[in-house]
DNA sequence: TCAAAAGTGTTATCCTTACACCCATGT
DNA sequence: ACATGGGTGTAAGGATAACACTTTTGA
């Protein structure tokens, strides 16, 4: 076992390479909540992600983060991840300045405290209405579909007709595939390049768009979110400590925007173990009375790996 | 639908903040290749990851990395993915200069071709023994399991020595569990914690070291790619274009650190399409000659979900 | 009394795991 | 002949998807 050597012995091969040049880093967060079975998201005039300069007096990234969503936000943040870093010369706006952007995920609840000006939290689906299909009658997706398939027909070859047909068919779950709601940053993709977004210059998709490319953020957010759900339990991130299986049922199926099967999502959730009885009861709503549970938080260091797949209904 | 304000809008919550200061934004790769059943990576003299600063020439960051790792190594880049980026302080270590790095991994085929001076594949597994567990004779990780407990016996209080207890049977597969290959990285941070590798001024771990973090980001990228290949056809950027179903499950072993299932793997194989014959055999080494095949790259845009877990053996 | 939500029991089906076995070739 | 790797069939077990039904409350 050799000792490593020298610790600049990794820039060998600069070689006649320049200095490296500097550039400004940024963050940007996409911060989300469920509050009484919506998905929420913390914005800017609900045009913007919050975002902000990342300052090097911070220990790390994730440090930084951590304290300025904080400092707005008033509210702990509960689980923090890493979704990706771009610095596209594209995004270059402010007069030809390269900038490095690292975008994080972050749960919490939604704090009635005051925020500070101009941070609001809006209705997720406000800017992706297709994504939400909890209501079997939403029927969204036929006006989307002709946009789309007109697009794929309208490729010079027939080798991108194909090409762009397929892609259509599974990202938006068309010519009897299944829908899949972790696909909701390729759909994104699929319209922009469809043209049929208004960053993208088109008309045609519903929702409301987004400075820059923080729609397309938030759509990564929204698709890891999705995917993350369903093996890891950090939906308790973003409910209170006390809540009925009904309500957590509500929030995943507010996350993953389609309606799950009761029984086998109850089976689910009890099986693994993830929650205990309180003792308490709600002061229901309407109907019979429910039970609280609470996270059993022993079980965050074991379900590593586990499938909680999604049981979903029909 | 608005149209979305002024691009600087999202801007507003910046206040009396200063200008964003500049930093160094780095490159780091993570580059894999499967060489006779070996799990193979790119290095700088065996002891660094190729690295490099990111020039704004360039298109993208990935546009960037490409470009890079191909003039190194003569050998085009199948497929890549961002693994993470950090700016930690304690990783400035050259006079106070802050640097942000963005780790890739990025998948090929080992090139013959004569690299540039200094750069060398290297065994991955010369930097994480016990991460190898394809040979039941190892017997490797009780040495390592002597280390850790005591580590976890020594905490100050009975809660420690809990979660640390819990930690390592978890991640070592101790105390009846079972070995989960994922969990790579928890495995190196859980030796550093412990004192036990050499860059954190231990002696008790086998492995070679690296220069800085590289060795935890290799770590991060054997994670991350023992995660992929269950559920993303990826195995197959490292194959030849041809090749016989032994050599496609040794690759998946070499990954994985661990024996599959023949049959079970084959039937998976099968059963999803993945592969095509050739119609060619093997000129073969020992037994019974083997059909070739070839990937069915058609399959690429199906599999975007789908579960193709790891049929292990026992 | 009825709507609405909570909560329970049971069955069919598929996927995963595992066992046991035969085939073709070089040494 | 036998060692070595290629290749096949089939049964047991567990998780998932789906069915139908009872209970408890407020309006």
């Amino acid at each position: 076992m050799a000792l490593p050597p020298p610790p600049d012995s990794h820039l060998a091969d600069r070689g006649a390479e320049p200095a490296p040049e500097r550039i400004a880093a940024e963050l940007i967060a996409v911060i989300v909540a469920v509050t009484e079975g919506a998905p929420r998201v913390l914005t800017l005039a609900g045009a913007a992600l919050p975002s902000g300069p990342f300052a090097s007096e911070h220990r790390s990234l994730q440090a930084a983060l951590r304290a300025w969503v904080e400092h707005q936000t008033h509210h702990p943040l509960g689980y923090v991840e890493q979704l990706y870093t771009f610095a596209d010369r594209d995004r270059a706006a402010e007069a030809g300045e390269r900038v490095v952007s690292v975008s994080y995920l972050g749960l919490t609840r939604e704090a009635r405290a005051a925020a500070q000006a101009g941070v609001s939290w809006q209705d997720l689906y406000r800017y992706f209405p297709w994504e939400d299909r909890r209501d079997p009658h939403a029927a969204l997706a036929p006006v989307l579909a002709q946009g789309l398939r007109s697009w794929a027909g309208d490729a010079p070859d027939a080798m991108l007709r194909w090409e762009r047909g397929t892609r259509v068919a599974i990202a938006f779950g068309l010519d009897g595939r299944p829908w899949n709601e972790e696909l909701a940053l390729q759909r994104y993709e699929t319209l922009w390049e469809a043209g049929l977004v208004p960053e993208a210059g088109g008309t045609a998709a519903p929702g409301e768009p987004m400075v820059h490319d923080h729609r397309r953020i938030l759509a990564t957010a929204l698709a890891r979110l999705r995917g993350k759900i369903k093996y890891r339990p950090v939906v308790f991130e973003l409910m209170p400590p006390a809540f009925t299986l009904g309500q957590l049922q509500a929030a995943v199926e507010a996350l993953a925007g389609r309606r799950l099967h009761k029984q086998n999502f109850r089976r689910l959730v009890e099986q693994q173990e993830l929650v205990e009885e309180t003792g308490g009861v709600t002061a229901e709503t309407r109907g019979r009375p429910a039970r609280l549970f609470r996270f059993r938080r022993e079980v965050m260091a074991e379900r590593a790996v586990s499938g909680s797949k999604l049981p979903l209904v029909r």
